[in-house]
RNA sequence: GGCCGAGUGGCGGAAUGGCAGACGCUGGGGAUUUAAAAUCCCCUGCCCGAAAGGGCGUGAGGGUUCGAUUCCCUCCUCGGCUACCA
């Protein structure tokens, strides 16, 4: 219960009514809101991450970023923009499905009453949404264009000349194929395709799970084990555009930590690939090596486990320790190759390959550190001057070879050098040095080549360049780029989930529907269950599953669904035209909104959403649906909100504080208000109840210093009168620090200056209403409801939404007199008072005449004296 | 192990080269009240002191500067992300 003080509960279901039946923001596609004149309004789009309507509903870490949104929304419209503020749900998922599984209710069920929940509490926050653009990504008429972009990935390849993606039709084939060879060329360049790779299966959810769902070896939802099995999956090819999606961050005003992020994700290295000839054999080993400068110290190779080459270079004599160790790379769990990483496995083959540099022979081995997905599945071991290497080499006492002399620097920077230093030793740069040549250490850094043939003495860097035009010109190795970002697994073995506009028919070919066909819809299924052997619900559904094509072939319909990413990969254009039925979005709709100017959201989201999104948001611009390269200018992530106790909040700690409860007893605004006076938006940081009746005093004292609590009315020291001059200084303050807080993101320091103001006006016997009217204003985007009811008290009978923000007259916010801080030698020894405009001759005159100042110089001439304007001055001596 | 971020009163935080601790919370004292809640006023970094006053103080140590919470170097602690990517 409300908990005295003003009236909130009753004044934010009113204004929250009132702004619903007015459609007060609603957002007019290239146009003044409704109720004004059309004219040319500049625009805004701020964007909430839309959430997955849980049953727990809101969690108080949700209002933290829609709070911020909102204030920027209701700031803007205030400055003259026409403000796009859309919200919606990522309703896809699996907490839905795995409940129906256990009680039968169709997802589609939960997920609406979820919904309809969580829309509630959205509401009952008072955000400035256009609820008419609302979007939900299991609604028909929304995945049915999400499909549509599938089929566009799927009818599309990428031009590596043009570096773009182009429609199918365009892609150029060799004349001398044969239909089926055609076809599948044709297949392996379309940036969706079918693959038969090992993929993480977890058998308790019975489910291939991507790369990034898996934490630790354990499936991050649920924390069951996770194995690698190879399966039927679709993928996309993301990897085709790792330059683009690399370039495109250059574009986008994102904090440099999710830059990085996404830059370290893509894992751009630039090498050579080198290729070994295997001795006795047809076959040739290719590798990638950042470090081909190191050549002349590759001891050994590894191929990874999965290298289509092992079979056949395997000896007989090795063969049968070779499959053992194979099958036991496969059934390892992610979990087992992190816990063994500490002990390198492996298996030598029997056969040898040959050093291109020197012709030496050289053992190939297997071993799970090398991974069959990053670059050629190979290796060539240079255990002198790679950690990993160095350590199967000295498990398995493989030669090393040192090729690389440290610079002094290097040599410095190394561990060795840190623990001589601690020792003592002097001529630490010799000692590591010798260190190296010794096979004592295993030197990563630069240096100078050693033991290389003809290539001595030269420096790293050089030894790359020389070395690589070396290998080029005899056709062994040439430069090579290469990139950590894998391509997308986009498939899952789930129900609850975007179906593929796909067909496969009984005679072995894969059929796209065409996009008339569309939408593919869920059909009802018995049971909502995994099989267990990986065949998805869906294949329980069989009058959906078989088909006959126009063309009379019979097949089977995909019965993958799509990952929960893909609907959230496109929403922020759906806002833009929500009710299209005949396109996803229309393009002079787009043309106005795009680009999304503010995007605020949860930074676990830094990579993959945001990656996947830029990704297809790429592809529509090469086909020319979007407009702009790069779909979100500026992006900010709040941080996150702890329990009481400084923890996690968690329902098994206990210290999960509820959303509803907290506006119930202090209302909305004080919700808001709170939300954003924690601290900074990014920070982490602990909920306070104390805290929120902190800023609900702050409310209920602004309430009463305008309206008189026993008549309701506006209080009569509430006049139409001259502001006196501390007053309208503290005003023009105040709209200038909200102004440019807001524009940072501070708003926390923001909502601190209006209590200074408040504190003010409420020790006022007359408070003019013109300063209460601007400070009403600008308080309003941070507490809308309380602001909008004084508002409306104060004698206007329309929405402040649309009123324009109060401007601040610089020459008011600087007082005539300004107390200084006289220090001597930068140590504060008086304070002194004198005309904000003094020069430097009058201020030190006034600051010689201070008793303190004069015994703290003891007689000695001042020899400089520093005026910081309005602050202090500082006399050297 | 790597990367990113952060260390300021009893607590959340403010100040990013110029008076450290704004604002809020907590705590203490007072006013009001039959009493309480609410409200209002005063105090509230630490140490010495009866006070006046003085000293210390932004994780630790060094440096740059007239002046450092802020910039530079070394180290410590905590949080987040990531993990054999050749």
């Amino acid at each position: 219960m409300e908990k005295g003080g003003y009236p909130f509960t009753e004044i934010e279901a009113q204004w929250q009514k009132y702004w619903e039946t007015h459609k007060t923001f609603s957002a007019t596609d290239g146009t003044r809101p409704k109720g004004q004149l059309t004219g040319g309004k500049p625009k805004f789009y701020v964007l909430d991450m839309f959430p997955y309507p849980s049953g727990q509903g809101l969690h108080v870490g949700h209002p933290e970023g829609y709070t911020a949104s909102d204030i920027i929304a209701r700031y803007k419209r205030m400055k003259g923009f026409n403000v796009l503020h859309p919200f919606g749900w990522d309703a896809f998922g699996l907490p839905a499905e795995q409940y129906a599984i256990q009680t039968g209710t169709h997802p589609a069920v939960t997920t609406q009453k979820n919904i309809d929940n969580m829309r509630r509490q959205v509401k009952s926050l008072g955000f400035s949404y256009d609820w008419d653009r609302q979007v939900d990504t299991t609604d028909l008429g929304y995945y049915k264009w999400t499909q549509w972009i599938f089929l566009k990935l799927y009818n599309s390849w990428f031009d590596e000349d043009r570096q773009k993606a182009r429609p199918i039709e365009e892609l150029p084939i060799p004349a001398e194929l044969s239909d089926a060879q055609r076809e599948q060329y044709i297949n392996d360049q379309r940036l969706a395709y079918e693959a038969f790779a090992p993929v993480n299966w977890c058998p308790e959810l019975g489910t291939v799970l991507a790369n990034e769902e898996v934490v630790g070896g354990v499936s991050e939802r649920g924390g069951f084990p996770v194995i690698r099995k190879p399966m039927r999956q679709w993928m996309l090819r993301i990897t085709r555009y790792a330059e683009r999606l690399m370039k495109g961050l250059d574009l986008v005003d994102w904090p440099e930590s999710i830059r990085k992020l996404q830059t370290d994700w893509i894992g751009r290295s630039v090498g050579a690939s080198v290729d070994f000839q295997v001795d006795g054999h047809e076959a040739v080993i290719r590798v990638f090596t950042t470090r081909p400068d190191t050549l002349f110290g590759a001891t050994y190779m590894v191929l990874a486990p999965e290298h289509p080459l092992v079979d056949a270079i395997t000896t007989d004599v090795y063969r049968p320790d070779v499959n053992q160790y194979r099958q036991q790379a496969a059934r390892k769990s992610d979990l087992d190759r992190t816990d063994l990483a500490k002990d390198k496995t492996g298996q030598f083959t029997g056969a040898y390959a040959i050093n291109p540099v020197n012709d030496g022979l050289i053992p190939i081995w297997i071993s799970d550190y090398v991974l069959i997905s990053y670059g050629t599945g190979a290796i060539m071991a240079v255990p002198a001057h790679d950690e990993r290497d160095w350590e199967f080499a000295k498990k398995f006492e493989l030669p090393i070879i040192p090729v690389v002399q440290p610079t002094p620097e290097a040599a410095l920077q190394t561990d060795l050098a840190a623990k001589l230093r601690t020792e003592g030793v002097k001529d630490v740069v010799a000692a590591v040095l010798s260190a190296v040549k010794r096979c004592e250490i295993c030197f990563v850094g630069d240096g100078v080549a050693i033991n290389s043939g003809s290539f001595n003495d030269l420096p790293t860097a050089e030894f790359k360049i020389r070395i690589t035009d070396w290998l080029s010109s005899r056709n062994l190795g040439k430069q090579a780029v290469c990139y950590k970002l894998r391509d997308w697994l986009f498939s899952r073995q789930r129900y609850w989930g975007e179906p593929f506009p796909i067909i496969h028919t009984d005679d072995g070919r894969t059929v796209a529907l065409s996009e008339q066909d569309l939408p593919l819809g869920l059909p009802e299924v018995a049971d909502y269950k995994p099989t267990g052997t990986g065949e998805p619900p869906l294949a329980k559904a069989t009058d959906w599953v078989n088909v006959t094509l126009p063309d009379g072939r019979t097949g089977k319909r995909e019965t993958n669904t799509m990952p929960q990413w893909a609907g959230s990969c496109w929403y922020y254009l759906r806002y833009l035209d929500p009710h299209n039925e005949r396109e996803p979005f229309a393009a002079d709709k787009e043309r106005y909104w795009m680009p999304v100017d503010l995007y605020i959201g949860g930074a676990e989201h830094a990579v993959l959403h945001l990656l996947y999104s830029r990704f297809w948001h790429h592809l529509l611009y090469d086909l020319g649906y979007v407009s702009t390269p790069e779909p979100f200018k500026k992006l900010i992530n709040q941080g996150m909100i702890l329990g009481e106790d400084n923890q996690k909040m968690s329902k098994s700690r206990g210290n999960v504080i509820n959303p509803d409860k907290v506006i119930e007893e202090y209302g909305a605004d004080s919700m808001r208000l709170y939300e954003m006076f924690m601290g900074p938006l990014e920070a982490t940081k602990p909920w306070s109840m104390q805290g929120v009746e902190g800023v609900h005093r702050f409310l209920n004292r602004l309430w009463r210093t305008v309206i008189d609590e026993n008549t309701g009315k506006i209080s009569e020291n509430v006049q139409e009168s001259e502001q006196d001059e501390e007053t309208q200084r503290l005003l023009h303050q105040t709209i200038q620090k909200v102004g440019e807080d807001i524009e940072s993101f501070g708003f926390n320091t923001a909502i601190s200056q209006m209590m200074i103001f408040v504190n003010h006006l409420s020790k006022l016997k007359i408070r003019p209403k013109d300063a209460i009217e601007s400070l009403v204003l600008i308080l309003s985007p941070f507490a809308p409801h309380i602001c909008e009811e004084l508002w409306r008290r104060l004698g206007h009978p329309n929405t402040l939404a649309y009123e324009t923000w109060p401007a601040h007259d610089p020459s008011r916010t600087r007082a005539q007199r300004v107390e200084l801080a006289v220090q001597v030698l930068g140590k504060i020894k008086d304070r002194i008072v004198v005309p904000a405009d003094s020069d430097t001759a009058t201020i030190e005159a006034a600051a010689l005449a201070s008793e303190k100042v004069r015994a703290a110089l003891a007689g000695k001439p001042v020899k400089k004296t520093i005026v910081v304007q309005g602050r202090l001055v500082n006399l050297v001596i």
